[in-house]
DNA sequence: CAGACTCAGATTGCATACAGAAGCCTATAT
DNA sequence: ATATAGGCTTCTGTATGCAATCTGAGTCTG
């Protein structure tokens, strides 16, 4: 067997390649970003990052580069990297591209999903219901966002799932030190949901997953004008 | 006046900064990409591009990051750069998630719109007409995009924006060798769209958006199939 | 003759070095 | 006292150098 086979069952990744830095430094500086350690506004100087995690200015380069491509810094030639300082409006924005491709993937996922992907559905729902039982803010953030998640995935469109990634992640940022779940009537919600993507209703899985992301937007962006500049 | 003020009125870009090398590679590749000089699955050399470009290889490796960030080229590690080979089913992807953007874009539209952008949308509706009425298929193509491209800022969402221009750009890569315009249809169902937008019909615009970008999906779809693999 | 091993060339990833631009502070003139 | 001009420091942008790694050809062995 000289040609090179993929093998059908086997979804290997390639041997775990030796990781580059600039993926670690890049990972390392959005842990710094979102938990506030680096502020919006403040200016980033490569050598002092490049001092303080042990690299050279290169790997902070390519990863600042890369931060810009997803919105978490802003580059301004000649005078280096910034923290994006996020407005009210942008958030709004993002909450609203966000609403749309998810509810795009609602529909496709109401195309593509198998029995044991319902099933799932049903899981993650439960582990959502549990944590609203047990008042675990923290686990009703994580269920809601693995449930939204894996219907994301289910749609079977990764052009789809990497946009929706990257704009949730920055929505996150943004509403992290704000926000508080939404309760009892977003899980309802999602068991509606759930229950038209079972049955394969992808017109209606959509109209619903609208509504909720709708929903949940309109909550959101309530919290946000009662507290206009919370990190100024 | 000591105090840095920004001015109201003038949307005044900082005085045209001194523009980086690595933007002007960048530009440079993806032209080379889409006029297929580069070919899908080529292996980029750094060094190699670098003394075409004339510069070093440290531009060139910044611009091939930020290539990355785009889904123009894949990089391996320790292996380098290779061209992004698009597949049918990414095509697909890429164009249901374009039409559900450009969906919420005219949503958005219908909002905001003043009356000097509905004359604007006329104007550009009309340019797609004579292009049409010249079989001028490059005019008719260019006029699609600049009707499409000014729906889109008047959603006065950036964000938005910036994802549908760099969704476009892949898709305008992709089917550029292969596509026809689609020809009077889709300008009667522009016309409708901007009558809805005029009148800030939002609900109807988008309705109407969502159709028009299906149409014109399936339409592209067609011709995939009928073309399957013809860049390999 | 097939297959595994070795070694050399090539290429990436990271580090360092250098030049130019931007901002800041100070000194000076009005 | 305020505004301005000039020099200085800092930082970015670009170039180059070096080590590790991957690929492929050639060779050796069963």
């Amino acid at each position: 067997m000289r040609e090179p086979r993929t093998f059908p069952g086997t979804a290997t990744t390639p041997v775990a390649r030796p990781a580059p830095l600039r993926q670690a430094v890049y990972d390392v500086l959005i842990e710094l970003i979102v938990g506030g350690v680096l502020q919006p506004g403040q200016h980033l100087i490569e050598a002092e990052l490049a001092v303080n995690l042990g690299v050279s200015r290169q790997p902070v380069r390519e990863a600042l580069l890369r931060l810009q491509s997803d919105g978490w810094v802003e580059l301004r030639p000649a005078q280096g990297a910034f923290v994006h300082s996020p407005t009210v409006e942008e958030a709004a924005q993002l909450l609203s591209v966000r609403a749309v491709l998810e509810t795009h993937a609602a529909h496709g996922a109401a195309q593509y999903a198998t029995g044991a992907d319902i099933a799932r559905l049903w899981e993650l729902q439960a582990a959502g219901i549990a944590a609203l039982s047990a008042d675990d803010a923290r686990g009703i953030v994580e269920a809601n966002a693995a449930l939204h998640g894996f219907i994301t995935e289910l749609a079977r469109n990764p052009i789809l799932a990497e946009l929706i990634r990257q704009v949730d992640r920055r929505v996150r940022w943004y509403y992290m030190p704000i926000a508080r779940p939404r309760g009892k009537d977003a899980w309802n919600e999602h068991a509606e949901i759930i229950d038209r993507i079972a049955v394969g209703d992808a017109d209606r899985a959509e109209a619903l997953m609208h509504q909720h992301t709708r929903t949940t937007t309109d909550f959101y962006c309530r919290q946000l004008s009662a507290v206009p500049r919370a990190r100024a």
